[in-house]
Formats: structure tokens, C-alpha cells, sequence
DNA sequence: ACTATTTTTGACCAGTTGGTTAAACTATTT
DNA sequence: AAATAGTTTAACCAACTGGTCAAAAATAGT
């Protein structure tokens, strides 16, 4: 049993891939339950031993992939190096976390749409609290290192130039890059950059 | 029957209003015939004789909302304002049309994941071309208004902070203005000129 | 007023979907 | 090795869903 689990993944961690790879592609109305067993390797029955439901189930999924879109922040901000720096390496590393999951934009700003309870739900479980991502801007204006304006915009600003061209991949691949996907992941790339260098443009003193 | 279609909406618009509202809700998956049918005040039956099929009907309704998602360029690009004009002209009027479409945003990001070919069936048909919109920039580039960028990254920057937050209301409105919905329309007001002037500060040289 | 055409309806259908269950199979305990 | 507990499966079910159809109702044409 023991080798077992090291060559083959647990049951339910087989389903949670399957599941996540099909509610992430097909949101939680498009996807069946049928399917998250043919893609896990299993009798569907099985979902239904280990998860009750498929509302169950679409929970664990949701608050494990809300994770990856609500940056760790705390980590990032709390190192020693520069406002600066730091901005950069939080775009960087959102934008990189982001164009590797390709369907999680789309699929939370969906499904909240319905069920906003669902976010407020996962965001006390996991202790997430926006105001030390807006406290951190905040500081940086006080010390006259940044303009002033209200913090809200500003987070909602970088975080819209980060998330919302993952989300409308398939429409900036098919208006701009005539549906090149290496291209287009070579735009994400720049954006690194591009994101970072447009808003220190615009807020440094 | 002059006077039924001055009163009461012909069948079809009714339909239409009907099928919007549900699909723009729940997305092409989680939208019910019935309904559709409910909200319509008509027989089930009904949507089938006008529209032949659920897949028909989601056609009509996407190809009149993509209208709205994409804005009207031409005529706001050929006036005779100046281009700061035209940019704040622009902002304002999209940030305003897709407030008044809540639902508009998190839709379509949705819907084109798994049917890009919508989005390209939509844009030939209206004759939609991004082009008009990039040389635009282009134009002020060379002119050397504003700095020197790739324009991909300039409009994308542009299109991410009017839609996203439209798009991420129920977080946006969870997290920062503890659901209080006027709160957050204020906040949309204001992006109206802050986007704007975020743009400029940024960009102008 | 009568007929032909179009619009609207209720009843119905076949396929799908989430979910259940009893039995088979596997691993663990004694 | 026998009993026990934990997994897995095939078969099944009731509810729902998009779609059909024949008949009724309304409208238009004569």
C-alpha cells in the first residue's frame, strides 16, 4: 500500500485534478460529473463516496484555486527590498502564475457572478485581507514616494493589467496575433515589464 | 394589430429581452428554455419556433451583446477633438455603457474560453477591425504626443482597467466597500476620470 | 362569413444528469 | 485464515432538459 501511493497517485487527489481541470475549463454548470471520472481513471460513483456532491465538490475545487488568484502578498511585501522592487516582483510573479493557469481568471469572474457568497466564504477560511496590499501603497504616498490618489484605483489598476489579458486570451490571440499562441505568450512576457515600467510611470514623483 | 405591437412588444423582442437577461446571468450552460420562457410570459414552445434551438437563440443573443462589448471606435476616433479628447471620450463612455451591462464582461471572458469562434464569427459579420483603433496611437506615437510603446500593450492596459472592474464587481464590492453597491458605483464614476488621467500621466510625454 | 395562414399552447418524448445502492473486490486486523 | 472495514464498480433511478407535435386560438385575406 505503501508503494502504492508513491506510484500512483491517492484516489482523491486524482479527483481533485480531474475536477479542477474540468470546473476550470467548463465552469461549474458546464462540467459533469461523468467526465471528472473518465478524466480521474474512475467509476463516477466514486466521486460521490469521497465528495458527497457536485456542489461539494466544486467547493473544494474553489477554494483551492482561489489561492493562486489572490497572490500570496504577504510574503512578497514582507522582504526587505524597494517599493519599487517589489511592485516588480509581484506583477512578474502574478503575471507568471496567471499565464500558467489560463482558464482561472475567467472561470472566478464567472462563477461569482452568482455566487459571491462562495468568495467571501473562501477569503475567511484562508484569512485573506486585502488592506495589506492597499496599507503598503498607502505608506509609500504618506512618504511622498508615490502620487497621491486613492489606493482603490491604484490595486484595482495593476491587478486589471495583470489579470484581465489572461482572461481575454482567446480574444487578443484572434484580434491581434491571428490565433498565434507562441506570440501571444510572448506579449504576456512583456508584459512583465511593460505592466510594471506603466504604472511607475504614472505614479512616480 | 398596429396598436397590440405600439402596446405590447412583438413576441420576438420579448424573446430577445428574455433570452439576454438569462444567458448574460447564467452563461450558455446554466441558462434554462423554461426560463427564458417564464421571464418572457410565452410558452416554451414559442422560443423554438422562433429560434429553432437553444444553441440558435444563444447565437442572436451574443452576436447583439458583442455590439455593446466592443466599442463603437469609428465614430468617436473620427471627430475633430484632440487626441486627450478622444482617449477621455472614449474612457468615459465605455466605463459608463459597460456599467449599465453588469453582467456584460464576466460573459463573454467566459463563453469565448470554449467558443473563440463566436468572437470571430462576430467580428467579421459587424466588420469589427482592432486596427483602427491601434493606428490610432500609432499615429500619436510618431508625432511624438505620447511615448514611444508597443501599442498592443498601451490598448490592452486601456481595455483591462475599464473592463476588469466591471467584471470583478462582486469582488471588488465583497472586499473593499463591504458589498455596499453605492459605494462601488462611486467608485466606477470616478474610474471614469482616473483611468483616464492613470493613462495620460503615464504615456504623455 | 368563410377560408387560409400564422401564432400560441399543453402534452409529451428521448436523452442526459446528479445521485443511490447492493454487491464485488481489496486491504487490515485478529 | 477468517472476520472486519474500507474501496471500487456496474446497474439503476428520478428529475430535469432541450426539443417535438398536433390541436387550438388568433389573424389576415377573400
Amino acid at each position: 500500500m505503501v508503494k502504492i501511493k508513491e506510484i500512483e497517485k491517492s484516489t482523491e487527489i486524482k479527483i481533485l485534478e480531474a475536477a479542477k481541470q474540468e470546473f476550470l475549463e467548463r465552469g461549474f454548470d458546464g462540467a459533469r460529473m461523468q467526465k471528472i471520472a473518465e478524466r480521474a481513471g474512475i467509476n463516477k460513483a466514486l466521486l460521490h463516496y469521497y465528495f458527497r456532491s457536485k456542489e461539494n465538490l466544486f467547493k473544494a475545487i474553489f477554494q483551492s484555486v482561489f489561492e493562486n488568484f489572490f497572490p500570496k502578498v504577504v510574503k512578497t511585501f514582507q522582504s526587505e527590498i524597494s517599493f519599487f522592487d517589489k511592485l516588480k516582483f509581484f506583477i512578474d510573479n502574478y503575471i507568471d502564475v496567471l499565464s500558467k493557469n489560463p482558464f482561472l481568471p475567467a472561470f472566478i469572474l464567472h462563477e461569482i457572478q452568482l455566487r459571491p457568497e462562495m468568495l467571501i466564504n473562501s477569503m475567511k477560511e484562508q484569512g485573506f485581507n486585502p488592506s495589506v496590499f492597499l496599507n503598503m501603497f498607502k505608506r509609500e504616498m504618506e512618504n511622498g514616494v508615490i502620487c497621491n490618489m486613492r489606493v482603490e484605483h491604484l490595486v484595482v489598476n495593476i491587478l486589471s493589467m495583470c489579470i484581465f489579458p489572461v482572461a481575454a486570451a482567446p480574444i487578443i490571440k484572434g484580434m491581434i496575433f491571428k490565433n498565434d499562441d507562441i506570440e501571444y505568450q510572448q506579449f504576456l512576457e512583456e508584459r512583465k515589464i511593460i505592466v510594471y515600467e506603466f504604472v511607475v510611470n504614472s505614479i512616480k514623483k
